[in-house]
DNA sequence: GGGCATTTCCAAAGCGCTTTGGGTTGCGGA
DNA sequence: TCCGCAACCCAAAGCGCTTTGGAAATGCCC
């Protein structure tokens, strides 16, 4: 069933029906209603290839997923995120095109997106310094969201957590605490979110006249085993830490699976913050929080960044929108006073 | 930059100019190479949605995700077994196209999908069982894979993997380890692989003259919080499990930190077994697996998933492809002889 | 060199929708 | 009675591509 078989049978013009259907003033309502209802009895949809060429438009939203080498991208959160945005998409009446990369070539597909015209704008998730990925999408004006920031955040629009910030309170929070090696896992300082996270640790740090202790930092892509294997070490090696600060829940079970194995107990003989995206299969807050942590939905972040998307496509003059977004630090059983032996 | 333009550019027609890009015969090698260096200068796609419309092919696949109350699909698995199809889809020239769903109305989003043409054929992941949606796409005559099984499962092209044997075959480890009080954290019972599951557990016991015991089974959405609660309840219950059996490595950490928050070691003090998806971001084999374990990649289900129902879709009237995978059982640190005490 | 099969290219007709630029019709006011 | 204005509807022209059905040019054979 087609528009063309549709208006026949209805005795009215392929153009009226269109109308009709999309809510166009130049028709009464009562042929409307018969429009709807014929539609509806049909179950008629206008084929979607046809409407997206006629108006242009191809209400289809990409992400774009590099999967080289190593975990990166393919880490939880983007699945928490890509549900939230979504959501979002499917309210709105957009298609969600999912894009993987496996030659490397990220930028090649955002060029060929473009060049095609199958979206409508992109988003851009975990930036690293200076991302080229920014410059690319000004080029080809495509309209385009970063979740992060990078470099000169001035020109383009973006929405990030208050990194910095987050760590810098994390740490103070376990200085307070008397801790005074305190161990940094980090994500990997490729992406800006990690270096900053890094910069809040030390900004804390040098607050109170410490310096970072080489040995005890370490970053990598945010799994399990990173966590395991580098608290393992750290807690076996020399000038062991009385806490650890961690970019992901991932992570820090990794060091709750070292901890545990060593007869430590958190909160007690070791203390450890992360950072909680709040993914829905790991929650944090049964029987209250089991780390304490830095706190920020990861899934409401998706909801946002596709508004905000969206918001720039329909208009797309509009200047640059920008939303920092500060964590909260939720206190679990994981922290507590430095132990003195 | 469209064809026309192209074609014009190199006086040259429409019609040829579309052939020599599409590979097709009927045009000479040399003119071919012109028109090929030409559209590569002047940075030419064609326009997919122009394309989309004209080849009656929408050269996108739907994978639909219902987004209702619980964890359900939003769970790690989803995202592993989107990036292993995505890399095929990417591969053969098609496009992924995700629908969250959140009313609920999954076969809603299948009929608009098929109505509107938007994709060529869909995958269908964690059947429940007797789905409707299997019904639906053989109404609908829209080609689609199940990963997973369920109801009379010769009709229709699915790709599982042997859960019952698996449960089955970890069962039996512990028994042979002289395990008696078996605890079993399943997925969700409304889904088909968690039913088999259970079976597979059953039958092991049966096979020994054992009954299950109803306080030890639970089965929920596999989050860490399920086994964590889960564990605890029963670890400090009357007769605890000397074995946990769980259907998710999700489950197996949140079972972990019950155990280690009572001092309990696994592998000594309690056994536990899981199934691992091999998630990328938990990995179960750094220095040893951590968990005894029952595997299968889920990526590379999401890969041959893609290739069967791009297989399907080109070829519609092919008999239905089925495949059934084996796990293989690894055996890590958290499995043990019954403590006798 | 003429006939015939290839090779190489093109004009034009879709694909199914939206949208422009009118045409009718009906009604109130002069 | 006629005009003007809404209200309602339609024909036709795209959108940018693929593909059918030739036509012109070329090559080969006797």
């Amino acid at each position: 069933m087609n528009l063309k078989e549709l208006a026949d049978s209805l005795n009215l013009s392929p153009t009226t029906v269109s109308r009709a259907l999309n809510g166009y003033p130049e028709v009464r309502e009562e042929t409307r209603a018969r429009v709807l209802a014929a539609a509806k009895a049909a179950n008629y949809a206008p084929n979607s290839r046809a409407r997206r060429l006629a108006t242009g438009r191809a209400m289809t939203i990409g992400h774009v997923i590099p999967l080289t080498g190593r975990a990166e991208m393919v880490n939880p959160i983007f699945a928490d995120f890509l549900i939230g945005a979504g959501e979002v998409y499917a309210r709105e009446g957009y298609d969600l095109l999912l894009s993987m990369v496996t030659d490397g070539d990220t930028e090649g597909a955002f060029r060929q997106l473009a060049a095609n015209g199958s979206v409508d704008g992109v988003m851009v998730q975990a930036p690293v310094a200076d991302d080229p990925r920014i410059a690319l999408l000004k080029e080809l004006d495509l309209p385009f969201l970063v979740h992060g920031r990078t470099g000169d955040p001035t020109g383009y629009s973006w929405l990030d957590i208050a990194n910095i910030r987050a760590f810098r309170r994390a740490t103070d929070f376990l200085l307070d605490l008397g801790h005074r090696r305190i161990a940094l896992l980090n994500g990997q300082e490729a992406f800006d979110f990690a270096q900053r996270r890094r910069r809040g640790f030390e900004e804390a740090l040098a607050a109170r006249g410490l310096a970072p202790l080489p040995h005890l930092m370490a970053d990598d892509a945010m799994t399990e085993s990173f966590g395991y294997l580098t608290a393992s070490a750290m807690l076996d090696g020399p000038e062991p830490p009385t806490a650890f600060l961690a970019s992901s829940v991932i992570i820090a079970i990794g060091i709750r699976r070292a901890a545990s194995e060593r007869g430590l107990r958190l909160g007690r003989d070791l203390s450890v913050i992360c950072h909680d995206d709040e993914l829905s299969y790991l929650n944090n807050d049964v029987g209250g929080p089991a780390f304490t942590a830095t706190r920020s939905s990861i899934r409401a972040a998706g909801r946002r960044c596709a508004e905000i998307l969206i918001e720039l496509i329909r208009h797309p003059e509009r200047p640059p929108i920008q939303e920092l977004w500060d964590t909260d630090l939720t206190v679990g059983q994981s922290t507590g006073p430095c132990p003195t032996r």
